[in-house]
DNA sequence: GGTCAGAAAGTGATCAAATGACTTGGAGAG
DNA sequence: CTCTCCAAGTCATTTGATCACTTTCTGACC
């Protein structure tokens, strides 16, 4: 074995010191939304600078795990336990290619998610899905509003899958690129067309009818896929 | 619309500096491995005080976009540009639900890329591969690098189907659990099994046939996955 | 001339104390 | 009862100092 001469490796005190925090928040009961100590006693009680601290926090706001709000105080954030965080100051430019990339990938992610949504789903996801889809309808003509809501419908299909991983990529792919996402439904043409795809898919999910919910979903992200091939950046910018 | 009484939200200075210094890498031409200005010197140019650097920096450090070296210097980190980023304190229990989750929703990706790589993969990425199962070969009795060297494989398949998403899919996924998903070479039961299949789906790829690389990829994953529901936590722990 | 050890210089890590910026809650006035 | 203002609490940032680690250079020894 070659680990005997691996080289010592000294965690550093704001490191450790987010490792800390992060299982206090487990071991003390936390939840999100719930408020830490002020910094000032964090400090005082592991015994560190405020700097010091202040950098272990940044890590772990940086993370999710925490919402720091200047004059109001530290809170667990709403996404504490997640296991994967998509990378708020990604600064590559939003190629054409790239978004299809994205959505071939949520491609399989998201019929497998499905699938498993068509014979897992609780009363209460479909439920949600209903409300979004609601929701959705009556803000056909507001963009931002209507992208997100759409996006929620997607990620709650993923929760109701049961599947804790599955869940947290379509959470992580879900926030990647948002304005270049929400550029869909200018190039996608028909904002009822594509509602009216999500109520078909939400139709098959309450059928428990897992075959036909993967047709919907494929047909739907396939058709989506085809307009963004044929999308020129040039003649339709993302606003 | 309803963003006119949206909050007005004031990015804090050290979110506004890690974004400056984001961008600083890109237009000045840092790679990989590149070395940033000393602290002291940012500091000066930036006109900040150096605790506010170094929060900015913590922030780009947790991100995997630099990597700060106590005595030596901060330098561009090898994933400086990733869209997405395992989480390094997450405190969960690793429950073998997890890691089922974990290996289902690896199988649906994985088969795409390996079907995307049997078309893409140039003659590099498939030396890299060959490269890969030669090394493990040669440590089938060395379970660390076995297992590291498996999943170099894996994330080099992702690589070679050409689709940016999935790679960096790939890339935190095998990130996740290392321990635990070192843990499949025990209860997998033969070391020898494995390899032979990883040869099986590098062949199919050499051969250029999506489906069989698929089926294969698919009966790799799935006796996994098998493996894994038939786990007993108490009778093999994670070592 | 080559190698090794120690010292110096450079660089990051942490602390303490002070001031500025923001939020929240309470009191008083209309 | 509602609204405004102020005080208290809390986060954000700065400055300057000391400590901890790494790298490079120099000198001694073989």
């Amino acid at each position: 074995m070659s680990d005997v001469f691996a080289p010592v490796l000294r965690q550093s005190l704001t490191d450790d010191l987010a490792q800390r925090i992060r299982q206090l928040i487990e071991t003390s009961g936390y939840g999100a939304g719930d408020r830490l100590p002020t910094i000032a006693e964090m400090a005082r009680r592991f015994g560190v600078g405020h700097p010091t601290l202040r950098e272990a926090l940044k890590k772990l706001e940086t993370l999710g795990v925490l919402d720091i709000r200047h004059g109001s105080g530290v809170y667990v954030g709403k996404n504490h336990n997640t296991l994967l965080v998509s990378n708020p100051v990604f600064v590559g430019s939003v190629s054409r290619k790239l978004l299809v990339d994205l959505i071939e990938a949520r491609i399989p992610i998201e019929l497998k998610s499905v699938s498993l949504a068509a014979e897992h789903a609780t009363g209460e996801h479909l439920g949600e899905m209903r409300s979004l889809l609601a929701h959705a309808e009556e803000n056909l003509e507001d963009d931002d509003v209507l992208s997100a809501t759409n996006m929620a419908f997607h990620r709650q299909i993923a929760l109701a899958s049961g599947n804790t991983v599955l869940a947290q990529l379509l959470e992580v792919l879900s926030s990647l690129f948002q304005q270049e996402q929400r550029l869909i439904l200018d190039i996608f043409g028909s904002r009822r067309k594509d509602h009216f795809e999500h109520v078909g898919i939400l139709q098959a999910l309450e059928d428990r009818d897992p075959a036909l919910a993967v047709t919907r979903m494929r047909s739907h992200l396939e058709g989506v896929r085809e307009v963004l091939l044929k999308w020129d950046p040039n003649a339709t910018p993302v606003r």
